[in-house]
RNA sequence: GCCCCCAUCGUCUAGAGGCCCAGGACACCGCCCUUUCAAGGCGGCGGCACGGGUUCGAAUCCCGUUGGGGGCACCA
């Protein structure tokens, strides 16, 4: 096959955020065509004038390069078949259905909405399946719609469907797919407003532009009978057509804003790196082999094949995401992490933009502590908080639990003395200070770092206690020990 | 209701007749390391939906049942 001649497309409708099923299928388009020397086309499917808006179309393609998928062909960028809009096209498609209509592939159709409504009806009466032929109209003579079309009778133009044989679709993933012809209708190319239909317009365009692997999600595999008749009946070579299945909820049901997040801002905004959501997406239901997982575009786009890709919906698991995301993070250099970080910080108020300024080296070490106990990068401003400002406000119970104890309260000032007599604020004298006070008390050092711990950090968790405190600085250090001392003699002696 | 798709641990999957009394990852549970939490290392729990065939042999092929998903518009 010519590599060269292989072009796919990701065709969205902007009617909304980009959902993650829908990033999904262009990514797997833009694998199929990296790994083959392809061309990734990107159409807008702007027909439905209601639900259309100018704010989708330009968050799609935000959110679309965001994640790092850049297109070949399509707005923006120009190409071989331009426009890359169907509103822009509508031309094309009815001189394609004059086309249709001068050949007796399809016919104009007066039934009014009223009409077909009451048809369905019956038909469901019958337990008949409601499946349209045209009636009277399939084969009207000529001078009759001419005669109807002069009085200005409103009308659609359907496709003629044969009534019998079958229609099969090759799906490079399920294989041959039948459809009995008898259970298509007649369906609408264009409608009454002139303006063509979703399978038409799809059609003619994936036609038009060349489209070698029509890669699109699986609720459109119903459809798919429908556009073979109209590439057959345009005289055009058929596309190769893969359906890759939806991206489901932990409760089977497709994903959406329920469970929590759906659409690529919702994981954005939630602290999500746009390669680990690029890497967990291109793993869901691809089938690439499990001996690892970690892999850039590059990698992805070598490995891929499309018959490879699992014909069942896969159940989007953000606890795996999140496992993901966290690898990435530990992979980012702390001088990435801090460039990230800093604006976040401002933002929160844990520090001043100028402080911040100032010290991006400092930045630079407190995010390479943190980096192996965060998972996204949302968590960094609550993580790194401790690092500013002053004094710290303690929570009485965990406060008593650290200095209640006997030892501490006999100890824990004589700690903060030495600590304060320190000549040089470094990770090894402060470590030296802490065992060595502990040492001469015959107790284990942990009994020390615990409240110093909490003291300096104001919790009980945190990256290695002398590296966290040299880091924090001595002053600021000194001054939550010694608030801490003090406080301690407030509480009561039990 | 009709048409179509799908079916391996909780989840994503490897597996294309013997290599599988089924392997990996995430999650979960232990242990190790250790100043806490992570990270890391080691180990554990856990699955071929069910029923019939075909075959010397089936997770793998066929049929059916059940279950899940999608579609049945002048929406895409």
């Amino acid at each position: 096959m010519d590599e060269s001649k292989i072009r796919v497309r990701y065709a969205p409708s902007p009617t909304g955020f980009l959902h993650v099923g829908g990033v999904r299928t262009a990514l797997f388009n833009w694998l199929f065509a990296r790994k083959n020397n392809g061309t990734f086309v990107l159409r807008i499917e702007d027909t439905d004038l209601e639900r259309s808006t100018e704010e989708s179309v330009e968050q799609l393609k935000r959110s679309l390069r965001w994640i790092g998928l850049d297109w070949d062909e399509g707005p923006e960028i120009g190409g071989l078949y331009p426009p890359y809009r169907q509103t822009e096209r509508f031309d094309t498609y009815r001189e394609a259905a004059k086309k249709l209509l001068d050949s007796g592939a399809a016919y104009f159709d007066f039934a009014t909405a009223e009409e077909l409504a009451e048809l369905r009806k019956q038909a469901q009466a019958e337990k008949r399946p409601p499946i349209y032929t045209g009636g009277e109209y399939r084969d009207m003579a000529p001078e009759e719609t001419r005669r109807k079309m002069e009085a200005g009778e409103p009308h659609t133009v359907r496709f003629k469907t044969p009534r019998e044989g079958q229609t099969v679709v090759e799906d490079l993933i399920r294989g041959p797919v039948t459809f009995e012809n008898s259970n298509i209708e007649d369906f609408v190319i264009m409608k009454s407003s002139d303006t063509p239909t979703y399978n038409f317009a799809a059609a003619v365009d994936d036609a038009l532009m060349e489209i070698s692997h029509v890669i699109r999600g699986d609720d459109h595999l119903s459809n798919t009978p429908r556009q073979i008749l109209i590439y057959e009946a345009l005289g055009h070579e058929l596309p190769a057509f893969a359906h890759v299945p939806q991206v489901l909820g932990p409760d089977k049901k497709k994903l959406s804003k329920r469970h929590g997040a759906a659409s690529v801002e919702d994981f954005a905004e939630k602290g999500y790196l746009p390669e680990a959501l690029f890497n967990y997406l291109a793993l869901l239901g691809a089938g690439y082999a499990a001996d690892e997982e970690i892999f850039s575009p590059d990698e992805l786009a070598q490995r891929f094949r499309i018959e490879k890709v699992s014909g069942n919906p896969a159940v989007f698991d953000e606890q795996k995401l999140r496992a993901i995301n966290a690898v990435y993070l530990r992979r980012q250099s702390p001088e990435e992490l801090a460039m990230l970080a800093a604006p976040m910080l401002a933002e929160s108020g844990a520090a001043t933009p100028e402080e911040l300024q100032k010290d991006m080296p400092r930045l630079t070490q407190i995010m390479s502590l943190l980096r192996e106990r965060i998972a996204l990068t949302n968590e960094i401003p609550d993580a790194t908080s401790y690092f500013y400002g002053g004094e710290l406000t303690y929570d009485p119970a965990e406060f008593e639990k650290q200095f209640g104890k006997e030892f501490v309260r006999e100890n824990f000032p004589e700690l903060v003395e030495r600590l304060e007599a320190l000549p040089e604020w470094t990770e090894e004298a402060i470590e030296e200070c802490i065992r060595g006070l502990a040492a001469e008390k015959e107790k284990g050092a942990r009994h020390l770092i615990h409240p110093l711990r909490y003291a300096v950090t104001g919790r009980t968790v945190s990256a290695g206690l002398f590296e966290t405190t040299q880091l924090l600085g001595r002053e600021r250090s000194l001054l939550r020990a010694g608030r801490a001392v003090e406080e301690m003699r407030n509480l009561s002696v039990t």
